[in-house]
DNA sequence: GTATACAGTACCATTATAGTACTCTTTATA
DNA sequence: TATAAAGAGTACTATAATGGTACTGTATAC
């Protein structure tokens, strides 16, 4: 159920470790090799939380890649949203009557599940870089689940 | 970010159209006709439904589907989990260390994606079917996303 | 006994995701 | 000012999940 794509799980990975050193500047090479993550996917995944501001670059020779704000600033919201997109929901009415919200139950469950993502919303908030850091207060274990997939 | 499958919506389609009556039994054919999703699919989601304990089902000529509780009764927990699988995390660990726990930051993370999880949880348990079959509060208009998906 | 309706399973097509490669631009420094 | 290091941008391919369908089996009312 609700799935968390594998690049957003290595995005969270590379801003948790760049948060160890929140003001210095990271090659991606560094990154890399210090997540695990092979290059390719890695400055994929800078490039792209630069363009959610999540990152400040800097080109040429003594570039790199270093936090935009403080680990504190920086919640599970804009990660997610920097990796996986924009905030939407699909359009009213069912396959077979597109935008006929009158006619059909939909577009009223539509409104409601707006509910539920703005819970979700608010959950993915509430959580910032800086307490990814530490420790949960309870830590537990749960079985691994298939093919790399964050089930939530 | 973070995706309902179409299958998922379908499938509270389908049981906020059998709450309208809640005791009443429901044909497979009935319900594809009210909610508007060919046949063949709207008896996998009821055949997925009654395995997730949220429908019971009737064999034989009179035979049918019907909430196996009542509506206030079954939380979106419940349906997401039933048609979407279980609450999971994956195994800890990137790919290059799998189970590597000491090694890496991503276990500690991995606990806290469970906080997180729970907050997810926890959302979804708060709307029941019942509140579903109701207009939302502030009732909002997004726009609508690509390819069908609940984008949340 | 037969028609109706659900149960179970296995399969195929489409699509999103993950991952990679290649070319271009910027910049420090020798 | 030439060069090498490092990021920017884009386009492509393979894999895997999802969505959708078909087919065979089983129960039950009349």
């Amino acid at each position: 159920m609700i799935r968390i794509g594998k690049l957003t799980d290595y995005g969270i990975l590379i801003l948790t470790h760049m948060a160890q050193d929140e003001a210095r500047l990271f090659t991606a090479q560094e990154v890399s090799l210090a997540v695990g993550v092979p290059l390719p996917t890695t400055t994929k995944l800078l490039k792209t939380l630069v363009h959610g501001n999540l990152l400040d670059s800097q080109r040429g020779t003594k570039g790199g890649y270093l936090l935009a704000r403080r680990p504190d600033q920086i919640s599970m919201v804009d990660v997610v949203t920097a990796l996986e997109g924009p905030v939407g929901l699909t359009d009213c009415g069912t396959a077979q009557h597109p935008g006929d919200c009158q006619r059909s139950i939909s577009c009223a469950i539509k409104t409601n599940w707006q509910r539920i993502n703005q819970a979700v919303h608010d959950a993915l908030a509430q959580v910032t870089l800086a307490e990814m850091r530490l420790p949960a207060v309870h830590p537990v274990h749960l079985p691994a689940s298939r093919a790399n997939l964050l089930r939530v």
